[in-house]
RNA sequence: GCAGGCGUGGCCGAGCGGUCAAAGGCAGCAGACUGUAAAUCUGCCGGGCUAAGCCCUACGGUGGUUCGAAUCCAUCCGCCUGCACCA
C-alpha cells in the first residue's frame, strides 16, 4: 500500500477548502492502522438526476477515496428535498412522491456508475431517519444551533439585511444536513465551494453530539464551456454525463485553450506533476495545444462512453471537423419518388431545415451541398426519379443521404 | 382592502394610432478565418408563395373605438411595487 502522503496527493488535488488536512491525515493515518476505510458522504438533490461534468468533479473526488479503499456514501436528499437548499429563490420545491425519489435514484446510479464502483457506493436517502425525527427530535435537535450561527450564512445575511423574508423552515435545512452527518457517523464530507456553510454545521453538530466532527473538503464549480459562467443546465454551456460521445468529444474540443488546463485538473485523474510537465510542453511550443486537447477530450469520452466509443468518436470530429469530410455514418431518409422537386423542400423533408424560408435562406447563403458541391440557387429543382438519391449537407457538419423510392 | 405599475418574437428589452413582422442585445443558423464546434468579422434570423412583391399569423385572453391598433377604451386572466390590515 502506498504511503498516506501520496494519499494525501491525490486526495486533495483540486481542493479548494480542506478542514482540516491535518486532520484528514490523521484519520488516514488510524484507518489504514485499523484496516479499515473512511465514511465518505456527498448530498444530492433527489429532483435533478441529471448529471453534468460539473457534478463530476465531486463525483471524482469520490472515486479517490474508493480508489484508495474508503466507502461513499451517495446521500440522495429527499427529505431536505421538500425544503430545497434556501438560495433566496423563493419557489418552494414541489414535493417529490416516493416512486419519483426512487426513479430519480435510478437514473443517479445509472449515470454515477460510470465513474464510481457500485461495490464500494452505499445509496441512501436521507428520509431514512429525517423522516423518523418526532417533533421533540427536532427540538432537541435544533437546540443545539443558534440564530446567529445560521445567520453567519452569506444568503440569509444578506436576505436579512434586505428586508427580504426567510421562512423558518429554511433555517432548518443546514440542520438536517448536518444531522445526516451524525446518522452516517461520516468521516468526510465532500461539496461545492457553495456548500462550506453547511458542511461546516455538520462538523459542529457532529461535535457537540459527542461524535468526531468530519472532515470537510469543497472542490470548485466547473467553469462551464464557454469559460466564463459555471457549467449549468441552464445556461447551456454543459457537457451531460449522457451526451452521446460524438457531441461530447466536440463540446470538449470547442473549450478554450486556457480553459482545457482546468478542465485536466478537475475532470481526469492525471496526477499534478504530469499536468505541469505537460503545460510546460505547450508553453514551450513542445507540444500543440491541439493535440493535448485531443487528449483530455479522449479521456473524459472514455469516462463515460468507454475506449471504443472515444476512439470513434475522436475519429468523427477529425473527419467531419477538422478535414471537413462526409462522416462514415450518414443518416440515410427515404422520400418518396415524385416529379421534379424544389431542393427547398427535400431539406425540409429530410429534417435539415424546419421550414421552407429556412431552408431558401441557408442555400442563399451558400449552406447547403448536394453531393459535395455549393447549391446557391433557392428555386433549383432536382429530379426524384425512383431509385436516385444523393448526399445533402447543411452547413460544416449535418449531412443526410437522400434516397427515393416508389 | 387602497394606490400605482407591468404582461411584446426562444430569452432580455425598446416601441405608445399608420412608414411595425416590430429598435437594440443575447441565443441560434450560415459564410470567412482557424489546430478547434474558441475568438473575430460578415450575413440571416415568424410562416406561405419562383417573390425587389403579395398573402397569412403574431405584441397575455376577449370585445370595442377607428379608414387603420402592439399602441386608445372596456373587461377578464396573470404578475409586481407601495400603503393598510393581520383579534
Amino acid at each position: 500500500m502506498k504511503s498516506v502522503s501520496e494519499h494525501m496527493d491525490l486526495l486533495l488535488k483540486g481542493c479548494v477548502d480542506v478542514v482540516r488536512p491535518e486532520d484528514l491525515e490523521a484519520r488516514l493515518v488510524k484507518a489504514q492502522k485499523e484496516g479499515r476505510g473512511l465514511v465518505v458522504k456527498v448530498g444530492f438533490d433527489p429532483s435533478a438526476p441529471d448529471l453534468h461534468l460539473g457534478h463530476t468533479v465531486v463525483i471524482r473526488k469520490m472515486r479517490h477515496f474508493q480508489m484508495l479503499g474508503h466507502t461513499v456514501v451517495f446521500l440522495i436528499g429527499d427529505f431536505t428535498g421538500m425544503i430545497g437548499d434556501p438560495t433566496g429563490k423563493k419557489a418552494t420545491r414541489p414535493q417529490l412522491t416516493r416512486e419519483q425519489v426512487l426513479a430519480n435514484a435510478e437514473t443517479y446510479k445509472r449515470q454515477i456508475f460510470k465513474l464510481l464502483d457500485p461495490k464500494a457506493t452505499v445509496v441512501d436517502f436521507n428520509s431514512r431517519w429525517l423522516g423518523a425525527l418526532t417533533s421533540e427530535d427536532w427540538i432537541r435537535l435544533t437546540a443545539k444551533v443558534t440564530v446567529a450561527q445560521m445567520l453567519e450564512r452569506d444568503d440569509f445575511a444578506k436576505r436579512l439585511a434586505a428586508g427580504q423574508p426567510i421562512a423558518l423552515h429554511e433555517l432548518l435545512y443546514p440542520v438536517a444536513q448536518a444531522y445526516d452527518s451524525v446518522a452516517l457517523k461520516a468521516d468526510v464530507e465532500l461539496g461545492g465551494t457553495d456548500q462550506l456553510f453547511n458542511l461546516l454545521v455538520g462538523r459542529d453538530l457532529m461535535e457537540k453530539m459527542g461524535l468526531l466532527p468530519q472532515i470537510v473538503m469543497t472542490l470548485p464549480l466547473l467553469p462551464g464551456l464557454d469559460g466564463v459562467e459555471k457549467m449549468s443546465k441552464s445556461l447551456g454551456n454543459y457537457v451531460a454525463v449522457e451526451d452521446p460521445p460524438e457531441d461530447m468529444f466536440g463540446k470538449l474540443m470547442s473549450i478554450s485553450d486556457d480553459l482545457m488546463w482546468l478542465y485536466w485538473e478537475l475532470l481526469t485523474d492525471t496526477p499534478a506533476s504530469e499536468l505541469a510537465a505537460m503545460k510546460n510542453d505547450v508553453a514551450q511550443g513542445r507540444r500543440h495545444p491541439m493535440e493535448v486537447k485531443f487528449a483530455l477530450a479522449r479521456s473524459i469520452t472514455r469516462d463515460f462512453h468507454g475506449e471504443e466509443a472515444a476512439r470513434r468518436a475522436e475519429e468523427h470530429f477529425r473527419t467531419v471537423h477538422q478535414r471537413r469530410e462526409v462522416p462514415e455514418e450518414v443518416q440515410e431518409v427515404t422520400l418518396p419518388a415524385s416529379g421534379p422537386q424544389l431542393l427547398a423542400k427535400l431539406l425540409v423533408a429530410a429534417g435539415l431545415a424546419p421550414s421552407n424560408a429556412e431552408a431558401r435562406r441557408l442555400m442563399t447563403q451558400g449552406g447547403v451541398r448536394v453531393d459535395g458541391a455549393v447549391v446557391s440557387d433557392p428555386y433549383v429543382q432536382v429530379s426524384c426519379q425512383p431509385g436516385s438519391g444523393f448526399l445533402l449537407q447543411v452547413g460544416k457538419r449535418r449531412f443526410a443521404r437522400i434516397r427515393f423510392v416508389a
